[in-house]
DNA sequence: AAAAAAGTACGAACCAGTTCGTTGACAAAT
DNA sequence: ATTTGTCAACGAACTGGTTCGTACTTTTTT
């Protein structure tokens, strides 16, 4: 039953963004979307959303013409997982010195500052 | 000048993390580390550590017969690196995002709340 | 009806990273 | 002096991911 997430390789998380902004969408949606960014094919795209249905992380409803294919995670576990992944090769699994370095080494705003001093009280209390 | 941290991939990271750890070290000293965790090679971690130093990941000292190898980039950059390749592509580039999903995922130490804590006070008094 | 456009499927090439066997140099042990 | 062990170097195979050309099918346009 525990559907633990699959991470997604970089082609892929790149398309699952798309899919997780947009909601449910085509081949063509998704290759406008990431052409905005960078020079890729089209089929480059529908061969990579092709090979997520296999692999489970998209699934698709084929019964218009053009396929409708939507991500098969969520994001949030999604980015967990791959946060994880991080953690255990570049931090020896400790999520403190990883949160530790990200604050430390990124510009930070006001507003995010106090978004996180509030999810810091949320766990403190949760802690009793 | 700005000598930007090369990015390790996965076997490479797994030998900076020795280096790091133990300092200076033989491909010998280095496999006996990682022959801990898992099956590797012997004359497989070499051919790691021998691109790594074409890479600049790593300089080795030639003069005696065991060549002695050394991270050529400290943790804490190499680190950094890691995590905003990650947050560009997974978090929109918002650090706070990435430290709230880390947060929220991992079961938190008291201790390390605290550390975070005082880190997040530190960013708050620099603002002014 | 024919041509053009839009779509899927699929194989092949390619790239980076990983893994390891083999070779040859040198050193240590017998 | 010969054998045995230790080391670096290198090439080759393999893997997962990416990219795209080509072929085929179904619509849409003319």
């Amino acid at each position: 039953m525990s559907d633990d997430p699959i991470r997604p390789s970089d082609g892929e998380l790149a398309i699952l963004r798309v899919l997780w902004d947009r909601g449910p969408s085509t081949v063509r949606d998704v290759h406008a979307a990431l052409s905005e960014g960078r020079d890729i094919g089209y089929t480059t795209v529908l061969k990579l959303m092709q090979i997520m249905v296999d692999k489970g992380l998209a699934t698709r409803d084929e019964s218009a013409r053009s396929h409708v294919y939507r991500a098969a995670q969520a994001e949030a576990p999604t980015q967990a997982c791959l946060l994880r992944d991080l953690l255990d090769k570049a931090f020896e699994g400790s999520a403190a010195s990883l949160v530790l370095r990200a604050l430390s080494e990124t510009p930070a705003d006001p507003a995010e500052l106090e978004a996180i001093q509030a999810t810091l009280d949320r766990l403190r209390k949760e802690r009793r």
